[in-house]
Parts: structure tokens; C-alpha cells; sequence
DNA sequence: CATCTCCACAACTAAAGTGTTGTACAACGT
DNA sequence: ACGTTGTACAACACTTTAGTTGTGGAGATG
């Protein structure tokens, strides 16, 4: 689909509250941890050695995006992936990130040689 | 190109700052603008009706994070695109947000049916 | 040379976000 | 019934970031 243009300023700014979701080390590897599969707050928290309460908030913005759901079971509250999409946008970034590279690296070998 | 699991926590950094660099509604709407073509900063900042100042920031985030290029030429300096895969981001991320405001729209439907 | 235009840097203010601490509440085990 | 466990909420300090204002410097123009 592709994008309109020029952008409405609304919708720059739904996107960029998207990105911003996606901005934070620690969401990152809370998505990262949970495609193993649904996993509690203390699990996760204990996994990535953050404190309860940050791990609850942290989650707490990433199930209001609506890329988490959420499932009470008896005391603990089980987190899972709804969004599968936020893979393919962060394997996404990994490659520009690794070309980025590769062309420094092209620059400095050819300053070197 | 599959993710590594777990993610480093210098990768989940690494990925966070790059989203983070399109995390703001004005940057996304340089973006956006530039897909015209290259384009000066003064040209930009009317465009998008911000300061001067604001928007030269804002390009300089962007062009260090290696999305953006630079070009001087006498009074005026020219940015253009290099890295086209933002957009595919951008596009991606539309999408999402579409498919969640359908889900939506039809959660809607189920009660008020 | 004088002046104007275009851009970037620095300092400042205001707002937003992160992580911590303390706590409340619900569910479980004894 | 009581203490314990698991989660979320609130208040706080701290950091980061956006936008403005002021300014300096490079290049154009007269």
C-alpha cells in the first residue's frame, strides 16, 4: 500500500508514534524474548534482569500499541505477541543498519589500501 | 535475514536508536517531502512551515543516522535521500496501523450489530 | 567593501520519557 | 484468617529531546 503524498500531518504523526514505541532498548528484547512464546511479567523481567515495575510498564505501552495481549491467569498475567509484523520491521532496520556498515567499511579499506 | 535469539542487548540498542531517529512527526515529513528530490533547507522549512533552525536540526539527525546526504552547492546546502528503505518502514507501518484501526471498526460493528 | 541570504551552532525553556521507590490490590497457599 | 506472591499504580528524580532565540560564518550581490 503505498504511502500518500504529501503526508497529512496526522498521519506523520501516527507513524512516528509507532517508531517511538519501537524506540527503547528494553521493548525491543521484550518482543524479542517473547517469541519463544507467552510469558509472564516475572519471567520476563527476571529474563532480561528488569525490575518488575519497569517491565510491567514497558509492556503496558507495547500491549496500548496493540502489538501485545494480555491473559490473566490466576495471579499472573501471561504476555503475547498479537503483531507479528514488528519482526519483519526490525529485521528490516538490522539490514540497513548492517549495509550502513558494510559501506564504512568499503570507505575504510579504501583509505587503507 | 533472520534476527539472532536472544538478541544482544547492543543489537536491541543499536535498533532502538535507529527507530528513534524516525520517531518524530517532523522528520517523517522531511522524509516524505524529499521523495520529490533533493530539496535545500530553506525550501524544506517553508514547506513544512517550521523554522529554519528546527528543520536544519532535524536534518542533521537524520543525515547522521545515514538516511540523508548532503550537498553544498554555493549558498545553499541540498539534502537528498540515500537510503530508500525508510520508506518501506513508513509503508509497513501504515499498514499496521490500518489493520489495527479495521480490527477495530469491526469490534465496533460486533456490539453495535 | 558593505550588505544580504542561507545555513549551522549554542544556550535556554519546556515537555516527555525512563527507571526507581513505595504501595495497593487480587489471588494463592497454609 | 493470615502471610506470601504477582502485578499494576503513583510519585519522584533524572535524563533526553523538541522548539525557540540569538548569533556567527560562508557565500552571493551590489
Amino acid at each position: 500500500m503505498p504511502l500518500p503524498h504529501p503526508i497529512p500531518e496526522d498521519l506523520a504523526e501516527l507513524v512516528a508514534r509507532r517508531f517511538r514505541v519501537l524506540a527503547e532498548p528494553m521493548r525491543i528484547r521484550l518482543l524479542d524474548r517473547l517469541r519463544e512464546g507467552e510469558a509472564t511479567v516475572g519471567e520476563l523481567s527476571d529474563a532480561l534482569a528488569a525490575s518488575q515495575q519497569n517491565a510491567s510498564k514497558h509492556l503496558a505501552v507495547l500491549a496500548d500499541a496493540g502489538m501485545l495481549g494480555r491473559r490473566k491467569d490466576g495471579n499472573r498475567v501471561y504476555y503475547r505477541i498479537v503483531d507479528e509484523s514488528v519482526f519483519a520491521l526490525c529485521e528490516q532496520v538490522c539490514d540497513a543498519a548492517q549495509q550502513q556498515l558494510c559501506a564504512l567499511q568499503e570507505l575504510v579499506e579504501g583509505v587503507t589500501a
